[in-house]
DNA sequence: AACTCGGGGGC
DNA sequence: GCCCCAGAGTT
């Protein structure tokens, strides 16, 4: 069985290239590994220019840990999930602090950089050692679980363990880098989530959903998605060219970028001018201001949160007091240098 | 084990 | 609308 499906994925592979971000560039550690994280949870085609362009401003890990964390995410505006362009930055500091510059080849000494998880210690471990650790993502459980006909869940850290058990075994005998790029680009080119290809599919004739016309059920996912609606109303200061902007902090979305000062509420409808005021008086200093403008609201929908998010004007008579913590008046000609949210960035546009 | 963390595209 | 994408960290 392992012979038959990695020999016909092989073939199928040598008959179907998929172009990839990578593939005019060197594949050592960095570069799997910046490919690898930015494509986490991201199609191929929403993370290509993203790499092209952080591997052009951080050609090599040296390049990423001397960087400030602002500037790398400023390469990272728009692309979400933004704990791993913090932890892509703390991990090129300790391998250049800690390991020489040197990237470890062992696949549990991979694990300990931040954001190094399984699938990207196997892919380095992998694609640039060529060492025989399989990669499980979504693509390999969805064409493993079809194939061997697992029904559990492939949520469950007993399903993942049940798809690289497989994997392992498939794997014998072919290349490690080889078998992990075939086995991902056939679950995103044939073994698709939605209409997969089977009657192309050089598989079906051992595949356990084909066979027992289940493939439609298969992969299993158990985990439900939460969506929180929440509602937030970005108070856009102006005085004299500058607004307010404050880095958000804690443990809520968009830790480490930039937005207005934002009050959060229960509906669309605007704060009362006794809130606003009460705000902008905490955050200037003074509440002399005209409240220009409250735009519609837009609507940005996250994985597990839907945000109505409205942007209100506030032009300040008097000069605002020093910045509190946190907190910096930029000139508007300036935005750019600050990492936003995309919901920021449109939201800040003239209109 | 369950939650949290962005944004986009296919259907 | 719902699902899923070259997942990982925290609670």
């Amino acid at each position: 069985m392992a012979t038959f499906f990695a020999t016909r994925l092989l073939a199928w592979t040598r008959d179907n290239h998929r172009p990839l971000p990578w593939d005019n560039g060197p594949r050592d550690a960095y570069h799997v590994w910046i490919s690898e994280v930015i494509m986490q949870q991201t199609r191929i085609v929403q993370g290509w220019d993203y790499y092209l362009k952080f591997i052009e401003r951080f050609p090599d890990v040296g390049a990423l840990a001397g960087a400030t964390q602002e500037e790398v995410l400023r390469y990272w505006q728009g692309l979400g999930y933004y704990s791993r362009a913090r932890n892509l930055h703390k991990a090129a500091k300790m391998v250049v602090d800690e390991l020489g510059g040197v990237f470890p080849h062992a696949f549990e000494e991979l694990k300990k950089l931040p954001g190094v998880g399984d699938y990207t210690a196997a892919a380095i471990a992998s694609f640039a050692f060529g060492l025989k650790h399989p990669v499980v993502d979504g693509n390999v459980k969805r064409v493993l679980s079809r194939f061997g006909g697992y029904e559990g869940s492939i949520d469950e850290p007993s399903g993942h363990k049940e798809i690289l058990a497989l994997a392992t075994k498939l794997m014998k005998g072919s290349s490690p880098a080889d078998f992990n790029q075939a086995i991902m680009n056939f679950g995103a080119l044939v073994c698709t989530p939605k209409n997969p290809q089977c009657t192309a599919c050089p598989l079906s004739k051992k595949c356990y959903a084909y066979r027992n016309e289940c493939v439609d059920a298969l992969p299993v996912r158990t985990k439900k998605k939460t969506n929180t609606l929440r509602y937030l109303h970005f108070l856009v200061l102006s005085w004299r060219g500058k607004i307010l902007l404050h880095q958000r902090g804690g443990k809520d979305i968009w830790r480490g970028l930039y937005t207005p000062p934002i009050l959060e509420t229960r509906s669309t409808r605007k704060p009362t001018l006794k809130t606003v005021t009460a705000e902008v008086r905490s955050l200037t200093g003074t509440d002399r201001f005209e409240w220009t403008d409250s735009s519609d609201p837009v609507i940005q929908v996250l994985s597990h949160q839907t945000l109505h998010g409205r942007f209100h004007h506030i032009e300040l008579l008097k000069k605002p007091g020093k910045a509190r913590e946190g907190f910096v008046w930029v000139p508007t000609r300036h935005l750019d240098d600050f990492p936003r949210p995309k919901m920021v960035v449109e939201g800040g546009k003239p209109e």
